[in-house]
RNA sequence: GGGCCCAUAGCUCAGGUGGUAGAGCACUGUGCUGAUAACGCAGGGGUCAGUAGUUCGAAUCUACUUGGGCCCA
């Protein structure tokens, strides 16, 4: 017997159910225990940064990982299942700021930097397991005690490897730029941790000014900012050779601008030259603010730059290479001084004057007076403009002249292409998007001046001599003193910068830099640290490199794929991974970004109680993954109602299985073997179609699966359900339900059994917990009910767990293209005979007397005739007739066509016809009664009736249609005592009493 | 300025190797009631962004244009 089915999967009691079963039972260490040693399928987890619950994001990608697992496990792979948290940077230190409250680095120096990283480790121990136990929810299955983390001391000593390598190369160099900076966090802002959020909508006072040129009396360079501070540190202008300028006179001084922005001097100006910009090159100005102290021995001129438009300003641009990246670099092409003004917190440095420890954001006004008392002021408007913002803190960002630790990457790029090439990316365009990046991108700015993050096993001296530590090892035996205050302690800030080597040049005491790493090293060696690169070399030689990785890719192309394809090939020369498969973005269901002030986002723990984990993955997993997905309520509900239809074949079959007390015959252990648990000779025409329908979609699924795309399976697998449901089932039904158990009826049920057990097997991956719950009811018993028998043929058990058994494998032998083809034309032309009896409005319960099918093929004649009582019966007919290709529908044929096929029924309606309507009819209302009475299916009944003389002669001509399918013992108008149910209705207009008893034997 | 992606029914999207457009939702009508607080069937609705090519034939291949999105500079 099998388990009665609940009417609607309830997820909410199932999902639960099932992992306490997984758990009792180990079957997730039972799996892994029979691959083991088997040949590997290598999966690595790119980190999920363990800061904060799970976002439904994630969700997404790590049912990926979890799919794939799954599928490689049931093809026998012998996998590591090795979940990798991020632990180590600004994220983590910004989340523990929040909590205690803290506003600034000095905050931090003050409560203790062992401390502070004592609570980061903490908060990355309380999210990883928060984050574990969520993706176990997502029937996630991952060796949990085995997770790597990237804060781990084997992961930090192998990046000190990876550095020390770099260095042997001689690519670890320390360099200036300008980045943009936070004056309130006290660091640089890296482009790499902030993806989105970073530029906010800002309205700030933009000033024209003007600059004398030197030798010329009373003539300007009219230019124009945005950001007045860094007018201090201006050393040049810039022009666009090519565009067009004028010298224009207004009030008797001479202004320098670009044509298209005349309009900027106002009524009155009047132009006296047209010159081109490269006329302008090589003029010289006086500095708006030369009295500064760093301003002294500047000299001041107008340089060449493509990017300077006339779209705004004045055409001639102000530039000061210690406050603009772009002008930076341009004060590098023409060996411009670079004036760097600002300290680490956003004030003015001593040596500026007036402006000492003036804030830069604050001295926009300051500098107005200035220029005004100059004479240097031309106007002030407001502008509004996207400017970068801190995106922990919401502060207006500063560029900044900064030191930093960079790797030289020019030598790496084509090697590195290389690497990234050795790859296939799904989808393709991913190794353009990465070839683009490899190709533009510059040194890699490994610093930063933070606390929690890789300790840089970088030794400077004064003296500018500096070295780069390999290992932990190679610091003992350098070490000249503070070994001891860090020996016992992980390779972290502040117990690390307690030790000093020795200055290979002029032999003082030598301390660590004080900054930590870029947070994408230490993702980007997890391909070595996690297989023990270093410390057994041999197991890291069986697991390098790895078949498969799945991320999102917006973004990582510059972040993890970028630093695992780097650091890989300085390492190893190649790429440390195959094939990875990226997928989009996540979207609410509006298509919207998710955010909760828009009601829009959904929250992980509530999806899983609300939509549940199957329905999620299958959502996850149907979607095309190159594509956004927008994802919500509405979604899962729709995802729902799919997989409803197969629940309901699902009870449908174990509701008639159990009446029938009928089991499935031992087969042995895998049960996937179709022919040799259906002999062929007894099976029907929509029998072999279905099995036909089923072996496609194992081998299309096998296929899709093999080549790492998870939505076309799912896809076929809805249509397959359809097919069951719609077509298979409900033509089948009265197979289940006669009472003869002959061997059609059993080539029915075995026939139905195998589509279901196959189908657990085939969408477990999938949605691992219903193909749990559906095998364990389907499959099991038929274990228990032969315990200790003798009748298992291969003596191998059943697996106590679909995830335990072997994939489905397609027998291409029950595999038949013709017939699949052939039911396809039979449904079209059913769908045509109701559209036909829609439009001609004669309800599919009337009897009609015949259809009339013409085709373009006559080879579809015979295939349509193997189906002839299908068709009939589906649409109600006696008789099915074909015309030729050309030939007239008779006048009372109400017609419907597509491409292919018409399809004509016969609206004429004879007496005859007319009653065995009546009949139908009747019928059709006795079985709503039994329904509403509470009558069990098989219960018998005697029917009592009362009628027009119409009706009651079509009775008496079809009683045993009636008794057959109503299971009435009697039909009868004899007035019966004590009815169950009684009712008066209209039969097609004709009057009648019904009133049932059910029979007890 | 450079790179990449996208453009199919009101909405969200399918449409491997080119052969006279599909699904779900929504809408309209209707059927079924032995899987039934489900489900089925039928219908309306698209010059597959535009233009030009290749081809006997293009939503599908090529080029360009337009409009969106992402990344880099």
């Amino acid at each position: 017997m099998f388990a009665q089915v609940p009417r609607r999967p309830d997820h909410r009691e199932t999902e639960p159910r099932i992992l306490k079963f997984w758990a009792d039972n180990d079957i997730f260490q039972k799996l892994v225990e029979r691959n083991r040693g088997r040949p590997k399928f290598r999966f690595l987890d790119g980190p999920i940064t363990a800061n904060n619950p799970m976002g439904v994001h994630h969700a997404w990608g790590r049912t990926y990982k979890d799919l794939f697992q799954r599928y490689h496990a049931m093809l026998g792979k012998d996998q590591r299942y090795q979940n990798g948290f991020d632990c180590q940077g600004l994220w983590v230190e910004v989340e523990v700021e929040k909590e205690l409250g803290f506003k600034s680095k000095r905050d931090i120096e003050k409560f203790g930097i062992d401390r502070f990283v004592e609570k980061c480790r903490e908060r990355v121990r309380k999210y990883s397991q928060v984050q574990a136990n969520q993706s176990t929810r997502l029937g996630q299955w991952m060796d949990w005690d085995n997770s790597y983390y990237t804060m781990s001391e084997e992961n930090n000593y192998s990046i000190w490897h990876f550095l020390k390598k770099c260095h042997e190369r001689g690519l670890v160099y320390e360099g200036t730029d300008v980045m943009p900076w936070c004056s309130r966090c006290g660091t640089a802002i890296s482009d790499q941790e902030i993806v989105t959020e970073g530029y906010r909508e800002l309205t700030h006072k933009a000033v024209f000014f003007r600059l004398p040129v030197l030798g010329r009396d009373r003539e300007y360079l009219l230019v124009w900012t945005t950001t007045p501070w860094t007018l201090t540190s201006n050393v040049a202008a810039a022009v666009h050779p090519e565009l067009d300028y004028v010298r224009a006179r207004k009030d008797g001084d001479t202004y320098i601008l670009a044509k298209p922005l005349l309009s900027v001097l106002g009524a009155g100006a009047e132009v006296i030259e047209d010159l081109k910009g490269e006329k302008l090159v090589g003029l010289r100005y006086r500095g708006p603010f030369d009295e500064l102290g760093p301003q002294q021995g500047v000299e001041h001129r107008v340089v060449p730059w493509e990017e300077v438009s006339a779209a705004e300003g004045t055409g001639i641009v102000h530039i000061a290479p210690g406050c603009g990246k772009e002008d930076f670099l341009l004060g590098k092409e023409f060996s411009l001084s670079v004036i760097a003004p600002l300290c680490e917190d956003g004030t003015f440095r001593d040596n500026f004057d007036w402006l000492k420890g003036m804030d830069a954001q604050a001295a926009a006004q300051p500098v107005f007076d200035s220029l005004e008392k100059k004479g240097l002021l031309f106007k002030i408007e407001d502008y509004t403009h996207r400017y970068p913002v801190c995106w922990r803190c919401g502060q207006e960002l500063v560029f900044r002249l900064v030191d930093e630790w960079f790797i030289a990457m020019d030598s790496l790029r084509e090697e590195i292409k290389e690497s990234a090439r050795q790859v296939r990316w799904i989808p393709e365009f991913g190794l353009a998007r990465e070839l683009d990046w490899l190709s533009n991108m510059s040194d890699w700015c490994i610093s930063k001046k933070r606390y929690w993050g890789l300790a840089l096993p970088i030794f400077r001296c004064e003296c500018g001599w500096f070295d780069v530590i390999g290992s932990r090892e190679e610091l003992k035996s350098k070490a000249v003193s503070g070994w001891e205050n860090f020996d016992g302690h992980t390779p972290h800030r502040p117990w690390v910068d307690e030790v000093r080597i020795k200055c290979g040049k002029c032999g003082k005491p030598v301390a660590r830099v004080k900054d930590v790493g870029n947070p994408w090293l230490d993702a980007g060696i997890v391909p070595f640290s996690t297989t023990h690169y270093l410390t057994d070399h041999a197991y890291w030689q069986e697991w390098f490199p790895f078949e498969f990785i799945t991320e999102s890719f917006p973004g990582q192309f510059r972040n993890w794929f970028y630093a695992i394809l780097t650091m890989s090939t300085v390492l190893e020369k190649r790429s440390p991974f195959k094939t990875i498969l990226g997928y989009a973005m996540m979207k609410g269901a509006d298509g919207r970004e998710m955010h909760k002030s828009w009601g829009n986002a959904i929250d992980t723990d509530e999806a899983f109680d609300k939509m549940g984990a199957d329905v999620m993955r299958w959502a996850f997993c149907r979607h095309n993954p190159v594509q956004n997905l927008n994802f919500g309520y509405a979604l899962g509900d729709e995802v729902r109602r799919k997989f409803l239809t197969l629940w309901n074949v699902y009870s449908f079959f174990v509701t008639y299985a159990n009446i029938d007390k009928w089991t499935p015959e031992p087969t042995g252990s895998s049960f996937i073997v179709h022919r040799s648990s259906l002999p062929d000779q007894s099976l029907g025409l929509l029998d072999r179609w279905i099995l036909s329908r089923l072996n496609s979609l194992v081998k299309l699924t096998r296929e899709r699966l093999d080549d790492y795309d998870p939505a076309s399976a799912p896809r076929a697998v809805e249509e397959f359900i359809d097919d069951l449901s719609v077509w298979y089932v409900r033509r089948n039904r009265r197979r289940f339900w006669k009472a003869a158990s002959d061997s059609d009826k059993q080539a029915a049920y075995r026939t139905l059994y195998n589509c279901l057990t196959t189908l657990t097997k085939l969408i477990a991956p999938f949605m691992p917990f219903v193909a749990e719950e559906m095998y364990q009811n389907l499959v099991r018993p038929a274990e228990r009910d032969r315990a200790g028998s003798s009748d298992n043929p291969d003596g191998v058990p059943i697996p106590e767990s679909v995830h335990l058994c072997a994939y489905p494998e397609a027998d291409p032998s029950l595999i038949d293209a013709a017939l699949e083809k052939e039911v396809g034309i039979v449904r079209a032309v059913v769908s045509l005979g109701r559209a036909a009896r829609e439009k001609s409005k004669l309800k599919v319960r009337q009897p009609l007397e015949a259809i009339l099918v013409r085709l373009n093929e006559p080879g579809e004649k015979d295939a349509i005739l193997r189906h002839g009582e299908t068709i009939k019966e589906e649409l109600n007919v006696h008789d099915l007739r074909f015309s030729d290709k050309d030939a007239q529908f008779p006048d009372d044929f109400a017609v419907e066509e597509d491409a292919e096929h018409a399809v004509g029924i016969c609206t004429k309606l004879t007496p005859e016809l007319e009653d065995e309507g009546l009949v139908r009819e009747l019928v059709h209302k006795v079985q709503n009664l039994r329904k509403a009475a509470g009558f069990d299916v098989t219960d018998r009944i005697r029917l009592h009736y009362q009628s027009s003389p119409r009706l009651a002669a079509a009775v008496r001509a079809f009683t045993d249609y009636i008794r057959r399918e109503t299971l009435a013992v009697a039909v009868t108008d004899d007035p019966l005592a004590e009815p169950d149910i009684r009712e008066s209705a209209k039969i097609n207009r004709e009057p009648a009493h019904l009133a049932l008893k059910r029979v007890r034997e």
